[in-house]
DNA sequence: TTAACTTTCCCAAAATGTGGGAAACGGCGC
DNA sequence: GCGCCGTTTCCCACATTTTGGGAAAGTTAA
């Protein structure tokens, strides 16, 4: 909602919007003081880890006591933390709720088990263990060397746990989400249809539907030079223990010019048998 | 606060803390909304990493409506994701804010640039990058070994970033809260005298001033046996790069065994350089 | 499909967040 | 150490919002 400014043009109407609706009518109720005050981890990024709080005041249209009651809520919660007089970082409650996360992430536990054997067969490659929460995809974990060495470059993914990727884009988005239930699928493409068009994933549902079922008929997404000009990347869908669902996806990541190499089928195969292996050991 | 139910005891009362005051009467305000909403993170243990909504309910007295409104907050903000029908667990949200954390700190960048050939240098033996948030340690980062041999058992300190450690115990606080500037010792004194002394710090003001004076002479301290019976600690401060405050600690932790072994000077000599070189990669 | 549950929606009443300013606090320079 | 200035809390009347009970809508499993 916050990424949608009402200059913005919708592509096109919903089925069943009123139309002849005054500019003004606003479409989402204005958000609650509960809402507002989780808008501020918004304001973090890389650039700015440190936010003073006039800033708050002038970007979020706070008054001085909101914008302090706010912090000081966050702040107790520990989500905060006053980095100096006036200004605020992100707190130590984060990095310890990470850590809660990451020792009770199954999918984690079970590809620290199984990736580094994985990872150790092709040198200059490395491995990737995704997941879907709500309608996100993050990188879990990253196995193998930091690096790849490609096109005369050194191409690194570094710091790969927590970084974001865009859910249709990518071998090991796309592969998540075609494996997703129909339903769900239709659900993302009613809201976001614009973005899947952006995403080259289909201007209509029915190209939508198609390419998402060859896709899961092929078990399997290789990407060469989208993500990154010089790199490949093969990915498989990492199914629950009973193979009802997903549970996220294992890529392997390699030099452009390394792929196909000798025998790209023994690569796949190798891939979803490590894919399994992670199934396998889900609680 | 909400670790304090009624029924218990204060140890002491504080001067001038009003005597005689009806039982009801409430030490704090109630806690509004807003901090209401974020105790739904509290809820959440390596033991339950998934919540339902009844237990809310439950076990913070929330109405169906409010509780589910809560979810939703945290939800939309991604700090919590729906698991499956109604249990939630925690969010993306928290993984990408603690990545921007990472990438944003740069005692853990420094420490990152330094630590590993300070940890090659003794086999058996790990060291700890910890820092000070508002009024939490917590370990930001380890390198070494997962685990170290000590008294014919292997101990892992396992997954360390996050882990949090209690302020008043361990050489790995202590050499922080004793770099502290005095006002502010004085005000966790007068907050948390209880704690302290429980931790064997002092029992009055007097003997913590002491205490913690002697240590900040010393820059450093040794702990054999306190955190775990085979395990010995040595503890030195990282300083910001002007030298005018704490940014954290640096930690030699090895098994009781070795300690002290051919030259425990030297030990902490190249432990005091270490963090001087951690210190001097401050931005 | 039904059945059981989860989740959202609705609305009047009441509680609580809001904001302006003043007061307390705390750091920094002199 | 003292005083200055920006930061942070406190205060309180007002009204905007949260609240909660139940009903409706949505979702999953059988």
């Amino acid at each position: 909602m916050s990424s949608q400014t009402p200059s913005q043009i919708r592509t096109e109407m919903l089925p069943g919007a009123t139309p002849e609706v005054p500019v003004e009518a606003p479409a989402v109720a204005a958000p609650g003081s509960l809402v507002r005050m989780l808008e501020v981890l918004d304001q973090f990024t890389p650039d700015q880890p440190v936010i003073r709080v006039d800033d708050l005041q002038a970007r979020l249209g706070y008054t001085k006591s909101t914008a302090y009651r706010y912090v000081k809520a966050l702040c107790d919660a520990g989500l905060l933390a006053q980095a100096s007089q006036g200004r605020y970082s992100l707190g130590p409650r984060i990095v310890e709720l990470e850590r809660l996360m990451r020792i009770a992430d199954p999918l984690l536990q079970a590809g620290e088990a199984v990736l580094p054997e994985l990872a150790a067969e092709m040198p200059n490659s490395m491995v990737l263990l995704c997941s879907l929460y709500r309608d996100k995809v993050l990188c879990v974990h990253r196995e193998g060397p930091e690096a790849i060495e490609a096109g005369g470059r050194r191409i690194s993914i570094l710091r790969a746990r927590g970084l974001p990727l865009p859910l249709f884009q990518g071998a090991a988005s796309l592969v998540i989400l075609a494996s997703l239930p129909t339903p769900r699928i239709r659900a993302l493409f009613v809201q976001r249809q614009a973005e899947m068009a952006a995403a080259g994933l289909g201007a209509d549902w029915a190209a939508v539907r198609q390419r998402l079922a060859g896709i899961r008929r092929d078990g399997q997404v290789t990407t060469v030079g989208r993500f990154n000009r010089h790199l490949a990347a093969v990915s498989v869908p990492v199914r629950s223990r009973d193979g009802a669902q997903v549970a996220g996806s294992l890529t392997r990541i390699m030099p452009a010019e390394a792929y196909p190499g000798e025998d790209p089928a023994l690569l796949l195969q190798r891939l979803q048998a490590c894919a399994a292996q992670v199934s396998a050991r889900l609680a």
